[in-house]
DNA sequence: AACCTGACTTCGG
DNA sequence: TCCGAAGCCAGGT
């Protein structure tokens, strides 16, 4: 097991609370897991534990939407798994984060609006 | 035991 | 806006 840290241990909860045909960024995951900074972290997690763990890896994109991992290295299955999902690639080969990037307060299941007094 | 290396981002100038 | 530096930290050399 690559270290138990509670870090690891929210990042890995959060990877897979990730809803299907959603996609998340690794700096996204990192603000959420309690450090903004550690996205790196959250690229190396997914690298050890993609494997052992049954974690829903593909899910996971850098900021611009865009697949990090090589094609030869798996990026090639991670593209066509999205698509599977239902995410579709634009011709920069980016996926559209305004729509299918995950975010807890856009999912109805899990939002909540807190009235605002004018 | 240093030093290098990443499926990355944020920061500061 | 843009670019280099810094932060992250476990594994491999």
């Amino acid at each position: 097991m690559s270290g138990r840290t509670l870090f690891s241990i929210r990042t890995v909860t959060i990877i897979n609370s990730i809803p299907k045909g959603k996609v998340a960024t690794y700096g996204q995951i990192a603000a959420m897991a309690g450090n903004a900074r550690a996205a790196r972290q959250v690229a190396r997690l997914l690298n050890t534990l993609s494997g052992p763990e049954s974690l829903p890896w593909q899910r996971v994109v850098n900021r611009e939407g865009k697949i990090s991992l090589d094609p030869v290295a798996g990026g090639d299955l991670q593209a066509r798994l999205l698509e599977l999902e239902g995410v579709q690639f634009q011709e920069s080969g980016c996926i559209d984060l305004i729509k299918y990037g995950w975010s807890p307060m856009t999912n109805p299941m899990e939002s909540y609006r807190i009235p605002i007094a004018t």
